[in-house]
DNA sequence: CTGAAAGCGCTTACAG
DNA sequence: CTGAAAGCGCTTACAG
């Protein structure tokens, strides 16, 4: 493959010039400009990135961090980051971790080994602790709040808060919900919020309508199964995702339990084919911390963000 | 930050020395190894990547070139690709396109630009003549059919064809589509099928039922307000995505048209909710399509692979 | 087992 | 406006 050498060498001019002409640079001769492009037309000559890279230190990559982009949270913030990268001429790499704390280090270490030019953390495993020190190596960014970090995220308390009152205002007192990763932090938020509201409400809290683990469809529909068992249901769940719920959906009519007439469910995430399931849901408007996250990081600034929630009245929730 | 000579120097070994350590090459003393690792635990050396790409000529990554990542379809396709490289320690960056063709050829230049091994092309706005080229800078795998490529693909005419068989099957003589872009390869295929379906069946084909440009639950919506303007409606549609059948979904609920019961729906994709919509709908395996590619674009095989695929059955179609 | 040296393909002060 | 030269940080024959 040509290189600049041989661009140089055809045009008659130093790689110093060629390389001016490349990037646009002023001070170039008429004349020998002309030539050189001719030259790197014919030879369809292109600059090896690997090299450019070296030399200026950056790549204008970014990493997003994330479990696994099969699930549909991640799928809408990946879909953000790229939206938001992709108009800054930013590429974006997938750094998928299954939650595996060494597959994680690996993508911290290809920001240390500047492969990367900074991270979007959508999800981690390992500790913010392990993460920080990693920022000495370029910008990272997290989706859920920390103030150790730049930071754009959705309040899980507010929202959870936001979704006992809905159904505690359509006559709901039992309540249950699903949650995802037991030690996770909006998992830690959800609890919290939901004994505050119970002790605040008088409302009967029951630890036991807590359903953690709660990633896909067919958790979703284990939490029917259990549910279905109980002597004490809830009369309403809220769900931390909506493929979940999409679960639940589908185990309630198997089981023949009725949504929303024996049980109201409130998803989260407003997927796009929430609609068509007639899910109310919270929309945490996800795709937005995606964009605003690359947007961040691209600032640089030690911003924490918080994006707006809101409750997508559907069909899942009925008034008791 | 540290580099291989600073290591060296400390160590008291030549950077050879030190570049034998750092990628397990044999023949180096004991104590020297011993020497060099600490040096590098001590100070957090890592190797910078891109002077290790330049050198070598390769970036263990691949690139995935698709219109936009909000499709499900590509999410799936995506995430088998992403699946397979992550076992195969290799990194994939999205390349989306908007299908604009400039932009797409800007990821071909990636490949020759050395950023990216090879591309893994899910869909493409240019013609494959313009792609082909860029074979010599790595090896190129298609998602779709031709012979020009290796390629992993679904047989788009012969599930069309089965689709339409399933539905006369169940007393239907009056069938729509739903496809995607109006000049797209799968277009040209359901368009042949159809045809030829009706001649050999004798089946009433009728033109004014093939919706294109579909991609999007909005579109889906569309195809059932224009269809609930006809006179002569046909009794079931072959939809190209499970998104689209799911905003004809909604908006058939909105209108008061029921399904199955006054039209039935085949979907395509499989996608996760739609079990939760109780969607029937043909199973491509896209997941799987990616899972083969990364393997063909790994094995630089010039195969070309068919993945089959099934019709699921749910709750979308009725007998008449 | 070890190291000096060339080379990967660029960019960018610096001096003219 | 232009070019020789140093440098980015590695790897890898080659000679010992």
């Amino acid at each position: 493959m040509a290189t600049i050498k041989d661009i140089a060498k055809l045009a008659g001019v130093s790689i110093t010039t060629v390389s001016r002409v490349l990037n646009n640079h002023p001070y170039v001769n008429d004349e020998k400009r002309r030539r050189v492009e001719e030259i790197v037309r014919k030879l369809n000559y292109r600059q090896n990135l690997n090299a450019v890279h070296l030399v200026k230190g950056k790549t204008m990559t970014v990493g997003v961090l994330l479990p696994n982009i099969d699930y549909p949270y991640f799928q809408l913030m990946v879909g953000g980051v790229m939206e938001a990268a992709f108009r800054h001429q930013y590429s974006v790499i997938c750094c998928p971790t299954a939650y595996n704390e060494e597959e994680e280090l690996k993508y911290l270490f290809m920001l240390q080994r500047k492969q990367i030019d900074g991270l979007i953390v959508c999800s981690h495993a390992n500790s913010w602790e392990t993460i920080l020190p990693f920022q000495e190596y370029g910008p990272i960014v997290a989706c859920e709040y920390t103030n150790a970090l730049p930071c754009v995220y959705t309040n899980h308390y507010a929202a959870f808060l936001d979704g006992m009152r809905y159904l505690r205002d359509r006559g709901h007192q039992n309540i249950g919900y699903c949650t995802a990763r037991a030690g996770g932090a909006s998992s830690g938020m959800r609890l919290s919020a939901y004994r505050r509201f119970s002790e605040e409400t008088g409302m009967s809290a029951n630890e036991s309508w807590i359903f953690p683990e709660c990633f896909t469809l067919e958790d979703g529909k284990r939490v029917i199964r259990h549910l279905m068992q109980m002597d004490h249901r809830p009369s309403a769940m809220l769900v931390n995702g909506d493929e979940v719920a999409a679960g639940m959906l589908v185990q309630a009519r198997t089981d023949g339990l009725s949504v929303p007439g024996d049980l109201s469910i409130v998803g989260a995430g407003n997927q796009p084919f929430s609609e068509a399931l007639e899910l109310t849901t919270i929309d945490q408007n996800i795709k937005e911390i995606g964009r605003q996250s690359f947007a961040l990081f691209l600032a640089g600034e030690p911003k924490q963000i918080c994006v707006r929630h809101e409750i997508v009245e559907r069909g899942t929730v009925r008034s008791v």
